[in-house]
RNA sequence: GCGGAUGUGGUGAAAUUGGUAGACACGCCAGACUUAGGAUCUGGUGCCGAGAGGUGUGCGGGUUCGAGUCCCUCCAUCCGCACCA
């Protein structure tokens, strides 16, 4: 009988949901098991092959674990706030609530075809008033909650508040931006405004100016992608960096605690060494130049205090407040200039390029604080505004940078380090012997630091201080499709909307578009059309789209409570989540957030835990193979086998991969009919009357023309075929091509499978003890099996089941013992057909993940005697089958007086021989 | 520029702890069955060589009895860099 796999896909499809067979609750006489994918963003483009790559791994996962008896949580639901669909709605006018529904309708459609065992009862959707109500909520309690930095932990606003009215803020231990300093009596006296004014400098979400990309065309900021050589993508408009007043979010209070706890997850190290770097944690010490002839002080942060003798000029950045009032009048055309110029890049355009080196001299000094010589002050691009303090004490001796900058602009470069030579180069490591620098001299780069911080701490100048290239976190954004902020403005002042009056919806307006004079496009919205209005007016930003992922796992654990975000006994018992798996491309944005967001969490008392997710693994992505055509200067398209040897004038072409044959031909009269300008396309073919193209792999996108969806692939081989082929790729962690004609080999196998359930066109199975052989590839395949699902290498398993499959029609084995273990073996891999076995094999039963896992007995794989490779200087040349029982020794004696070792060792003495007791010999001539 | 990853046959890959390189598939070649094949089955297939054999894991060095695996240098490709998600 024939492997109907469209027919019994569809039947396990709707038993599944009628049975509600995926549908969990917690169960505290099990262990739990926490699997969650990265939730997706629905777009207008539906899910091509590469999606559902992570989904396949941790539902094979999800599915192992249930079998081996753990109660396993395993939502799925949409990350749906987003640009996408904003812009769309800019372009047609569809409200984007309308366009995400049918993209995530298009999506669930795909998800159910793949036979996933998500517990659909627990969806969530970012965008959904019911879910973004608490994710208002917790912006509140991020508002209300400042951080203390001897608790080392977020409290209460209320407690700084009481603070000040006891004592003001000489004592305050918090991590904050207050310069002013006061005590209880002027506190009780400032007024509303004053006060929230400087609360704002403590709150763990606060209103504070920040450096955006602005875009006075479009009205509107825009992200660094939607940039292409400094004008706006859309338009092509000039881009310039503007300072703005946005609503941010102080995860610096939390850089060391984000930094320490990595080392309790089980991540890899790959991407907890880029969180590492993200954070960028620098020891060193703030030390402040005078400006000569002014009443200012610069403050630089420097990694290499030791090297403050080597300061031959300071650079700020562009943008550094100090710099109007100290450029000189000669100076200040030139200066202007240069600021004018530096606004117009992109902070990343600034890093990458070094090798133009440009800046302007202000025409001031700074004196420097030991010797109180004068120190010329610079401005420079490849000094940042928001790193540090936005300016450098440059040495050019130790830093490359700044070496440079002084040989561009022939600025001294004094040698600070015995023994090295700094004509050519800085040197920057920290193993010189520091000279030249009075107090310093002869003292190790260590020695030095701790020397010059207590100079600098002695001279008042400074201090020593922990920098962290970690910024707070904008969470403002002048978009229309994202959280509103439960904020509304009275006398100007923020203030919150009380929790009764939750969510504050996204009220309706008439344009996707900023308003004329640049307002978000919420500025727009009457104040009818808003769920609440208080006060002045409402905050007209959006959350970003971190927001609403930076807690939704959550979420799932209790997505229907009215009451709280979710119930503290079920945030309990489910806990942290056991295996996360997702794209390595969220490394540092939301995986970071979802971490800030955690322990601020924990540290408020909601949750019981302050890592979110205890294992994680990156899926790599799987990308598309393009077809290139080539038109030629005579406007025909050359098969790729009669391009000639030169290819002037020769313009590529992607074009669909659905018009290719499996050679790589073009389906001709089809590309005539797919686009206008191919109609009467004439052809060079090649000797088969064929116009071939070239593959090249790019991204999986539709703007390359080659995505592949899954739903044709389900319709054609099955969704367990694409389920096992997707695994069978490659490592899960690896990026690699899609190239569907392989699929066939993993349908074979499972057509395979299916015949040796069957005799004489019967399901049939015979119930006699199993062989031994048999029962020896059952047990290498479940110790294989269990090993790879330990290790997350899906892929190899797929291999394992093919070896298993293959041994076994070999044996010709029909037991029923054995091909029932196999079963519940793949049950994970290919749920549909495993479950069409098994209901056949136990009609009663209520489904194969209520089966016990199958035990791995070393028994069976006993062997007796061993096939030594035996190798001469490393060459394996022959082998040599001898009993285990064998001794070194023994072994040693056997393999030499063979006669093919007589032959290799070509008449000389072995020096040496090597056994590895059932591994190897190694004879070495 | 900074940070991270990856380089093994024609292709996707395997080799889990330093111990037989290329398992398992795709493709290709030869054959069987068939009216037919995008069905099924059998055998072969890293490269060079008639063969013996030589050679081979991005390049170049090193450690070791032994290196795809460890160390150093270089090269190439991909991903991220704070308002894409």
């Amino acid at each position: 009988m024939d492997y109907s796999f469209n027919a019994i896909e569809a039947k396990w499809r709707q038993l599944w949901q009628e049975r509600k067979t995926y549908q969990v609750a917690e169960d505290h006489t099990k262990p739990k098991f926490y699997v969650l994918d990265m939730f997706p963003y629905p777009s207008g483009a539906g899910l091509h092959v590469g999606h559902p790559l992570g989904y396949i791994a941790s539902d094979i996962f999800a599915r192992y674990k249930r079998l081996k008896g753990f109660n396993v949580l395993h939502p799925m639901g949409y990350d749906s706030f987003g640009l996408p669909a904003e812009q769309y709605a800019i372009q047609t006018g569809q409200h984007p609530a309308i366009t995400t529904k049918e993209n995530i309708a298009r999506y669930r459609q795909q998800l159910d075809l793949m036979g996933f065992s998500f517990d659909w009862d627990r969806e969530v959707r970012t965008s959904d008033p019911s879910y973004y109500k608490w994710t208002q909520w917790i912006f509140k309690q991020l508002f209300n909650a400042y951080y203390d930095t001897v608790a080392n932990k977020a409290l209460h606003i209320h407690q700084l508040i009481a603070q000040f009215e006891s004592e003001g803020n000489t004592n305050v231990t918090a991590v904050h931006e207050c310069e002013q300093l006061f005590d209880a009596a002027a506190w009780m006296a400032f007024s509303p405004a004053e006060k929230e004014g400087i609360l704002q400098q403590y709150r763990m979400a606060y209103l504070a100016e920040s450096w955006v990309n602005w875009c006075p065309a479009l009205g509107t900021v825009l992200a660094n992608d939607e940039i292409i050589n400094g004008v706006s993508e859309r338009g092509g408009h000039p881009v310039e960096q503007k300072r703005m007043m946005q609503w941010s979010m102080r995860i610096k209070a939390y850089a060391e605690r984000l930094l320490e706890s990595l080392n309790h997850i089980d991540w890899t190290d790959a991407l907890k060494e880029q969180q590492r770097n993200w954070i960028g944690k620098s020891v060193g010490s703030s030390v402040q130049f005078a400006v000569k002839g002014a009443d200012l002080q610069i403050e630089v942060f420097t990694t290499r205090p030791d090297t403050i003798f080597g300061v031959s000029f300071m650079v700020l950045a562009p943008e550094h407040p100090f710099v109007a009032q100290i450029c000189t009048v000669a100076q200040t055309n030139e200066v202007q200039a240069y600021q004018q110029q530096a606004m117009l890049k992109t902070e990343r355009d600034r890093q990458a390029d070094i090798k133009n080196i440009t800046g302007a001299f202000t025409g001031a000094c700074a004196l420097h604080p030991f010797t109180g010589q004068e120190i010329p002050i610079w401005i420079g691009d490849y000094v940042l505004a928001s790193y540090g303090t936005g300016a450098v004490m440059a040495v050019p001796c130790g830093d490359q940078r700044d070496f440079d900058f002084a040989k561009h602009f022939n600025l001294s470069i004094p040698n600070i380090f015995a023994n090295q030579d700094c004509t050519e180069a800085a040197y920057s490591e920290k193993d010189a012997i520091i000279a030249n620098s009075d107090f310093l001299n002869g003292l190790d780069t260590k020695a030095a630091m701790e020397k010059a911080i207590a100079a600098i701490e002695a001279k008042g100048i400074g201090q020593g201080k922990t920098n962290y290239r970690l910024r707070d976190a904008v969470f403002s954004r002048q978009r229309y499709w994202g959280e509103p902020f439960p904020v509304y403005y009275q006398d100007g002042l923020p203030h919150l909307v009380e929790d009764a009056l939750l969510p504050v919806t996204l009220p309706d307006i008439d344009a996707y578009l900023p308003t004329q004079d640049g307002e978000p496009p919420l500025a727009r919205a009457a104040k009818e059309a808003w769920s609440i209005h208080l006060g002045e007016r409402m905050e007209y930003n959006t959350m970003p789209g971190w927001a609403g992922s930076s807690w939704y796992f959550l979420r799932y654990m209790d997505p229907h409570n009215q009451e709280a975000f979710a119930d503290p006994e079920k945030l309990a018992y489910w806990n942290q989540v056991d295996l996360y798996i997702g794209g390595s491309e969220h490394a540092t944005g939301h995986l970071l957030y979802a971490r800030f967001w955690t322990k601020v969490l924990y540290d408020l008392g909601f949750i019981t835990f302050d890592e979110p997710f205890a294992k994680l693994i990156n899926q790599g992505m799987i990308l598309g193979k393009s077809a290139i055509a080539y038109i030629g200067p005579d406007q025909k398209m050359y098969s790729l086998d009669m391009l000639p040897a030169s290819l002037d004038g020769f313009r590529e072409v992607r074009i669909l991969i659905d018009l290719l044959n499996d050679d790589d031909s073009i389906q001709l009269d089809a590309l005539k009919a797919w686009q206008p300008q191919y109609t009467s396309q004439e052809f060079i073919c090649n000797a088969h009357g064929k116009v071939l193209v070239k593959r090249e792999v790019d991204k999986m996108s539709k703007r390359w023309y080659n995505v592949v969806t899954p739903d044709a692939l389900c319709e054609k081989y099955g969704a367990d075929t694409l389920r096992m082929y997707e695994m069978f790729l490659g490592p899960l962690e690896q990026s690699k091509p899609w190239d569907t004609k392989g699929i066939t080999g993993v349908h074979s196998f499972l057509k395979k499978y299916w015949r040796l359930f069957y005799q004489n066109g019967h399901f049939e199975l015979e119930d006699s003890q199993p062989s031994n052989i048999a029962l020896k590839t059952l047990h290498k395949t479940i110790k294989k099996l269990t090993d790879d699902l330990d290790r997350f290498s899906f892929n190899t398993g797929v291999s394992s089941f093919m070896i298993c499959v293959n041994e076994l029609t070999e044996q010709k084995c029909n037991n029923r013992h054995i091909l029932e273990q196999l079963t519940i073996l793949m049950a994970p891999y290919a749920p549909h057909i495993c479950e069409e076995i098994w209901s056949k094999l136990h009609p009663a039963s209520a489904g194969i993940l209520n089966a016990a896992y199958p035990v791995f007995d070393p028994a069976y794989l006993a062997e007796s005697s061993f096939d030594y490779p035996v190798s001469f200087n490393g060459k394996m040349r022959f082998k040599v089958t001898l009993e285990l029982s064998h001794a070194i020794e023994e072994v040693k004696d056997l393999v030499l007086a063979r006669p093919e070792t007589h032959k290799w060792l070509e008449g000389k003495t072995p020096k040496k021989v090597i056994v590895v007791h059932g591994k190897i010999v190694n004879i070495v001539l």
